[in-house]
DNA sequence: CTAGTTTTGTACCGGTCGATAAAAAACTAG
DNA sequence: CTAGTTTTTTATCGACCGGTACAAAACTAG
């Protein structure tokens, strides 16, 4: 029944130009104009397809961790826990020091910054990463019932540890940190994970 | 010769005040507002006594680095490698999840918001995290030649792993963390720290 | 063709941003 | 007292913020 005028943009080209400003930009740094020059779109085309700023940004996110990031889930499918371990450590430092993307991670930019108005996204940003966080340490109970880890480990302080890890990672390569020294830094850091004695 | 007005606040008072604002708010999330709200000045007062917005956040990260951070630089005088970095680390974490002092660190959050307007800004904490990483260095150099540290390792890379320590700490703190869960993360990654053999 | 629907482009809204002009207020020197 | 200096107060500036009203444009259905 119904037709209208077609639409002249692709959606996920859009998002993925969105995506590509708030992860080098921050939420609360990136203005309406930023999105609308960089998606070529103008602004009620943005409204009308994303619902405002904050809702475009919730699309970004998932867009990010079924794209870029989507390494994170992925590596829990490692057969062991050094393994799943090794693949997240080694994926954020890729996704982190990637040449065409920003660096750093979209998630833990927007985590930190946090005028009055962001405080809402902010904490969707924090429930999510406690979310990845969470689902590391299940997969950790998961190796250690399988004596794939040592039973004097608790799993929850090592999943805590990775994640400080690879947080630490997102911002070291924020800062200028090369892939290469990142790589130095994590196999020295993995010399901490437990080993079966 | 002159008298003048005399100023009705203390400077040192409003740069703890404003020294808050920015540290829990960051640079881009603090409007000029919220700062003259806490500080209990008005705009112009502000403006005469610390110069502009981007002047006032210098001087507010001197103040930063000469009090609440004020470990850092103490650390590096601790007699054994080993001590240095505990102290470094453990400093990180009691900054960060102090009780009466926000969550997280004013250097790491401000290193990662910026929009296109606050790139100098960042730019600034950048470089002085980098100078912080680059004393560590010299300090583990120096305890390299001196028998402190096993010849076979990197102080560069040794700096590095350290500072990525502590900045996931701070982003972990600022997500919730609280301070026994960081300081076990701490005990977990300090058994990667090289020893004599 | 016309009627109905959706997107596009333009122009604009009130609110807030960082920053300042101007005058009143509070001090010192003489 | 008066003259000079500095800070405070009030009121405001232009620019930009996120968000929209409105009409022209481009499509489908009949």
């Amino acid at each position: 029944m119904p037709g209208g005028r077609p639409r002249a943009f692709d959606l996920d080209t859009a998002l993925d130009r969105a995506l590509e400003v708030f992860w080098r930009q921050g939420y609360e740094g990136t203005a309406l104009s930023d999105l609308t020059a960089a998606m070529r779109i103008n602004r009620p085309s943005l409204y009308a397809a994303f619902g405002n700023k904050e809702e475009l940004f919730g699309k970004v996110l998932d867009r990010y961790v079924d794209g870029p990031a989507a390494f994170a889930a992925a590596a829990l499918d490692a057969p062991r826990a050094r393994d799943v371990v090794e693949r997240l450590v080694y994926g954020a430092i890729d996704l982190t020091t990637g040449a065409h993307t920003p660096r750093g991670c979209l998630n833990v930019r927007c985590a930190q910054a946090c005028g009055p108005q962001a405080e809402s996204v902010r904490q969707e940003v924090v429930s999510r990463r406690m979310a990845s966080q969470a689902a590391l340490r299940r997969r950790l109970e998961r190796a250690q019932s399988d004596g794939d880890l040592p039973a004097d480990c608790d799993p929850a302080d090592l999943a805590r540890f990775v994640m400080t890890l690879t947080d630490g990672i997102a911002v070291q390569a924020a800062g200028g940190s090369g892939r290469d020294e990142l790589r130095r830094v994590a196999e020295t850091a993995l010399r901490a994970w437990p080993t079966a004695k």
